[in-house]
DNA sequence: CCAATAGTGTCTGTGAGACAGTATAAG
DNA sequence: CTTATACTGTCTCACAGACACTATTGG
């Protein structure tokens, strides 16, 4: 290499040619939680946790499920603009909590050149959500059970049931990180199915630490419900007392109350910011 | 676009320079722990947390400080082995604990064209590297405090010492995620001073849930030593009782001693997997 | 009244924070 | 004997887990 004067001299000589350059993608897990009405009149709806899935129109994988995702415009976007672009042209919204989850870059995870894919976590109200987009449809999570490192996956979106199963392998006795691997996947393309099981994976992790649950429910929610979703999501029941001394400080009471239950109304309350 | 009679073909006829393409680099922030001898023979050494940086010969940022980073080779190598080939090269060290931490993309992050950086926390214990790698230097932390939202960070490597300021902003209130700035960078490459803060915090985190500590000691250690790195890390004292209680179920004791220090001698304890 | 949920009071055990005390080496 | 660290005993307080109890609606 030749020795430039200086940065000025040496970038205009610079031949961006030189490296091997490869294509990036933003995928994104978009997840919400959908109530599921029960005949028993007097029974509060069961919540579940639903991510959107996107049907693939062309190979490859044509047919198959797939995150929504889009390839990054390396000239004018970052990948959370590039992420963020895909959400509003998917789900129609802006400002939604987004967060960078993982970059996947398995050599081959598109078959048709290497392409790297940094996966993004958003979490969105469902209530906010009007028209149905083309070719994307919310599955509701009815299974994710772990048993012997394999996760089990069942997905369901009134039409269709698909299901998936992951392999989890800790990486090393120190730390807390699970290299997966694909063990059954027909429906899904690429390597989602492991973006999807990191992505959850990673909500149940933060919802013990911060206050993400929020981006989730709607302005004004009964402690009832926001305690379902923190059950749906850690996957067990918690105890009233516990979970109500827990997110005390969190919530703000307000007069309104959430009635024609066939039981004790529960009142309304909100987030409290700090 | 045509329509295709099925995969294989598809691939076939597919044009891999449809999308814009752009360069991607593993960069790593190798983190271990360094002793500072002190002129009382009665006291114990000090402890620092150290990082690895290694000068650039060429431009851009001639002469500046950087991680040890690379170039991704997008047929041959993941990031991660991309990563594993730059630690093996600047540290001749292999089987070493790696942690994807976070894919770093800003526009104009690098001068020359549109990198994409892939960055990684490496752990290594500081008494198993022996010859000095060309270019590279080891650099204490000798400050790193945090106040209104600045964190001002002083590195030093016995030759020169750098000083660096990063701004956290927090993106949302529902969570804990911060955005970083440069405030003040005048010896650092790239946007380095953000993963060196990311890395620094990530361990931090880490430290309080998993083992990852052992990977940065020696295979026997005393108790007050594996506190010290604790202390250090975490950025505060720490009671010994409770230090004691908290890892009482990770480390095994010896009969081996630590003697001649000037005071009472300590028993040497190693790490228990389970 | 019944069924189902809303919401609260309180006991108990665990475990972290805190402090004080004893032990033991080198000089 | 002094100094500095090694190591332990124990008190207290906060808080999570657990259970039981009361309150309130629609049918």
């Amino acid at each position: 290499m030749t020795t430039y004067k200086n940065e000025q001299e040496f970038l205009k000589q610079y031949d961006s040619s030189l490296y091997e350059k490869l294509s990036m993608t933003a995928d994104i897990l978009i997840v919400s939680v959908s109530s599921k009405d029960v005949t028993n009149y007097r029974k509060n709806e069961e919540k579940r946790m639903s991510i959107l899935l996107v049907k693939r129109k062309d190979y490859p994988y044509k047919g198959k499920w797939c995150l929504p995702g889009g390839f990054l415009d390396p000239k004018k976007e970052t990948l959370e603009e590039c992420a963020r672009r895909v959400l509003k042209q998917e789900t129609n919204l802006s400002d939604i909590y987004l967060e960078q989850l993982y970059t996947f870059d398995g050599i081959n995870r598109d078959p048709r050149l290497r392409v790297v894919s940094t996966s993004f976590v958003a979490l969105v109200d469902k209530n906010k959500l009007k028209e149905k987009v083309e070719n994307a449809s919310w599955f509701d999570i009815i299974k994710m059970e772990e048993k012997n490192h394999i996760v089990s996956f069942q997905l369901d979106n009134q039409e269709e049931t698909i299901e998936f199963q992951v392999r989890k392998e800790l990486r090393e006795k120190t730390s807390d990180r699970y290299q997966f691997y694909t063990k059954e996947n027909k429906s899904l393309a690429f390597d989602h199915d492991l973006v999807i099981l990191s992505g959850l994976e990673r909500i149940r992790n933060k919802l013990q630490y911060t206050d993400i649950v929020f981006n989730m429910m709607p302005e004004y929610f009964t402690l009832g419900e926001l305690q379902q979703v923190y059950e749906v999501i850690l996957n067990k029941k918690l105890l009233d007392p516990a979970f109500r001394r827990m997110i005390a400080d969190k919530v703000q009471k307000t007069e309104r109350k959430k009635t024609g239950e066939g039981h004790r109304p529960s009142y309304l309350f909100r987030y409290k910011h700090e």
